[in-house]
DNA sequence: CAACCCAAGCTTTTT
DNA sequence: GCTTGGGTTG
């Protein structure tokens, strides 16, 4: 038997060597459940299952790497890297670009991102004509979306009275209606959205039996991590491809569902005996990850839930040290106790800074401890918010390739038709869309036989159209040719887009630019890294692919080892770290106010802060604020009840005269009498000289707010423009020429560069002293004849 | 048709 | 406090 074997504890071993037949492990937090599905995996290869045979679906696809190296290691890279790994969404899409022909999709259909399936559903609410702020697109979004995950599709909506009661209730008696035409319209784009990898994959396994089988019989062996985050959709999947072996081996945690929001059914591992009533079950209860106080303080906290499996969570490490619990007076404040603490574990333990994290109950948080951190040069980095591929620049070149390789793809067709400006607008677009409903057919279409449709659209705009069409397909055949990086950096300069972004001297516009090149630089080294593998596809398809499931913990870059990590707790399940740093422990921030009204949301809260807490290996800290500016205004805060849910043992609470939720009077009233004094509190708590952050921002909006016209020439201006606008058709001087001093109502003193164009079209161009150049209509703008100075 | 200004809404968490 | 979308202006 093999060495590694020997590592493992009684009831990791039994979960590794039981290979046959269904099983389930609930793994504590921190009691070595990677380890075992590392080692089960090897065991198997071992024993001589073929690595094509085994399906290993993971939560990230960096867990699915890391675990692939660490197999690799034991039983050969070759070996290794045939084995399917990775998140339910990328194996199935893998599958569907298969298979997707027999539901009638393109193997090149694009995957919408929420931003995009967001942008449709809006769409379809101004086309039907529906009142936006009762079908608000979120909500229709999270409705279509549990729908799908329900395998609900929206002809199986039609027969369900229930559904559709409780949509007319919420005042939305067309959201049947809306659904079909979202999916209708996806279809008709080549695209699918994230919850759709999944429902077709379940339309594929039970429409073709065949395609069943197939899977069935490659798949013999299914491991699937975290299935106590897997939503209904999920569950028939493995169910169905397991069904024919039966080795199916469930890994999770009850105690750690935190995704019953985008519909995690904590019940798949509750029934999953019921299932399979032969199920062997294992439970890993020793923690090898955290101290005592740690995992007794985590105990303490889990077992206020009432829904979860028994089991005893323990741990031989040494005691270590309580957890430490901090009031910090305002978020500020939070930020800076924080960052000074790291700075100072950093000097005396010689930690590295990566041995830090920080975790916060949503991504608004993380700007106090970036700004802290910042002031004393720690390195960190974070982890989610706005995503590199969410940003607007970048999301504007990928609609470039993905029309190159989908020209059907509707939502990245109206996100480029008219960026850069083609002169192809509103109207057009409207028309466009009309046309495109009443035949059936997508914009691209439309577009593509222009002439064939009576669209209203003039010639002129016709042609500008046809234009842009022949430009995407010269751009289609260059992809099908050439590799990533060649086709990207060809359609990012032919398109303008580089150009545009370049000409932008502004911060904004240069950060733009510096993102279109780090985009070029990340398609680069992707091109290069698959031309030097043997089987490698460095084609521009395959890139787009691999993004498109990207998530925010997949991306490792190499600059960023060794810095502080800050990130939300739902990031952090699966990762651990020496220092852990809570942060936000507030009633309605943590738990967050939407999720005390049901028992079971605060429940799953109460999940999160176990998960949270049990990233700790060595020193957790808890801390929360006194005041805290939220949606702009400074609001009181009460201590989260989740402190006051630890046993009190396990904490070294460093707050003068905690008792409850008492506060002392004095402090109140000498700190926070006003909002304004508050901020010169904060301000004199800042031992490190950088001023508050309302200062800096203060500043910079009284600077660009500054008239540029004093107020007195504006008021005289303005009744100028009020007496011409009664009936003459200019409301300019007649004698404009080239080189006339002019003042204009907002830009100010200006020269006259260019004039041309008669009667209501006459044109200036005019380079103001402080404004630049601008093009006026001379019909609008209020122009007067400034006196040579 | 594009640029600018302002108001509204927003902050739960993500593939 | 920030971003998005709508409305207005040239």
């Amino acid at each position: 038997m093999s060495s590694y074997i020997d590592q493992l504890n009684d009831a990791q071993k039994q979960a590794v060597l039981a290979t046959e037949g269904p099983m389930m492990v609930i793994a504590g937090a921190g009691s070595g459940k990677t380890r075992v599905l590392t080692y089960r995996i090897a065991h198997l290869m071992e024993k001589g299952v073929d690595a094509f045979q085994i399906l290993s679906l993971t939560f990230t696809n960096k867990a699915a790497r890391e675990m692939k190296e660490r197999i690799a290691s034991i039983v050969g890279e070759s070996e290794a890297k045939n084995l399917w790994m990775g998140t339910f969404h990328s194996v199935f899409a893998k599958i569907l670009r298969f298979e997707g022909e027999r539901l009638g999709y393109p193997s090149n259909f694009t995957i919408y991102d929420s931003e995009d399936s967001r942008k449709v559903i809006t769409q379809l609410i101004k086309e039907n004509n529906l009142d936006k702020d009762i079908y608000k697109p979120k909500t229709v979004q999270g409705r279509i979306s549990s729908y799908k995950n329900n395998l609900i599709t929206p002809k199986v909506y039609q027969s369900r009275a229930d559904l559709q009661e409780a949509d007319d209730s919420a005042r939305m008696p067309m959201m049947g209606q809306l659904y079909l035409a979202y999916t209708e319209r996806c279809f008709r784009a080549g695209a699918m959205d994230f919850d759709d990898l999944l429902l077709k994959t379940n339309e594929l396994l039970h429409r073709f039996p065949d395609v069943l089988a197939k899977y069935q019989d490659r798949f013999r062996y299914i491991l699937v991590d975290e299935y106590q985050d897997t939503n209904h959709s999920q569950y028939l999947i493995v169910k169905a491809l397991a069904a024919k072996f039966e080795n199916v081996c469930v890994v999770g945690d009850d105690a750690q569902s935190i995704y019953a929001f985008r519909g995690a059914n904590i019940r798949n591992i509750l029934n999953f005996q019921k299932d399979y009533p032969d199920a062997k079950v294992f439970k890993l209860e020793q923690n090898y990850r955290s101290t005592k106080n740690i995992v007794q303080a985590a105990n303490s906290i889990i077992e206020k839930n009432k829904d979860q499996l028994e089991k005893d969570v323990w741990t031989d490490n040494d005691s270590g040290e309580k957890i430490v619990v901090h009031k910090a007076v305002s978020d500020s404040d939070e930020g800076n106790w924080v960052a000074s603490n790291i700075f100072e574990e950093h000097q005396r333990e010689h930690e590295p800074w990566n041995s830090f994290c920080i975790l916060y109950r949503t991504n608004s948080q993380s700007r106090a401890f970036e700004d802290a951190l910042r002031k004393r040069n720690i390195p960190y980095r974070i982890y989610g918010g706005l995503s590199f591929y969410q940003r607007k620049e970048i999301k504007d070149l990928l609609a470039y390739f993905r029309l190159a390789i989908n020209p059907a793809d509707e939502e990245a067709f109206r996100r480029v038709i008219n960026y850069p400006a083609r002169g192809i607008g509103d109207t057009t677009m409207a028309r466009l869309t009309n046309v495109a409903n009443d035949q059936g057919k997508n914009l691209w279409e439309v577009c593509e036989n222009i002439y064939l449709y009576q669209t209203g659209i003039n010639k002129p705009t016709q042609k500008r159209i046809l234009d842009f069409v022949e430009q995407i397909k010269s751009y289609g055949v260059l992809a099908a040719k050439h590799n990533a990086f060649d086709v990207a950096a060809h359609i990012s300069k032919t398109s303008g887009l580089i150009k545009t972004f370049s000409e932008d001297k502004t911060p904004e516009g240069i950060s733009k630019y510096e993102n279109i090149q780090e985009l070029l630089n990340g398609i680069k080294d992707f091109t290069e890294q698959q031309q030097q593998l043997e089987d490698g596809d460095a084609s521009l398809p395959y890139f787009l692919q691999d993004i498109a499931l990207l998530t925010d913990v997949d991306k490792d870059d190499p600059d960023d080892v060794n810095k502080v990590n800050l990130m939300t707790i739902h990031l952090a399940k699966g990762l651990e770290f020496p220092y852990v740093y809570i942060v936000g422990m507030e009633e309605n921030l943590f738990p967050s106010m939407m999720s005390m009204n049901t028992r079971s949301d605060l429940e799953e809260e109460r999940r999160l802060f176990y998960v949270a807490l049990t990233r700790a290996e060595k020193r957790a800290f808890l801390t929360y604020a006194h005041v805290r500016y939220r949606w702009g205004k400074l609001i009181d805060c009460e201590p989260s009840r989740f402190i006051e849910e630890i046993d009190e043992k396990h904490l070294d609470i460093r707050v003068p005269e905690f008792s409850g939720f008492y506060t002392p009077p004095s402090e109140v009233t000498a700190a926070f009498g006003s909002p304004e004094k508050s901020r010169t509190v904060s301000k004199g708590n800042d031992n490190f000289g950088g001023k508050p952050k309302f200062q800096r921002k203060n500043a910079n909006a009284q600077q660009e707010d500054k008239p540029i016209v004093p107020p007195k020439k504006h008021q005289k201006l303005k009744s100028v423009s009020d007496m011409h606008s009664s009936g003459a058709d200019s409301g300019a001087p007649e004698d404009l020429e080239k080189g006339t001093r002019v003042i204009h109502d907002r830009f100010g003193l200006g020269t006259v560069k260019e004039i041309n164009g008669t009667g209501a079209d006459r044109k200036a161009i005019i380079f103001f002293d402080n404004a630049g150049e601008k093009r006026l209509l001379l019909k609008f703008a209020k122009l007067q004849k400034a006196r040579k100075s």
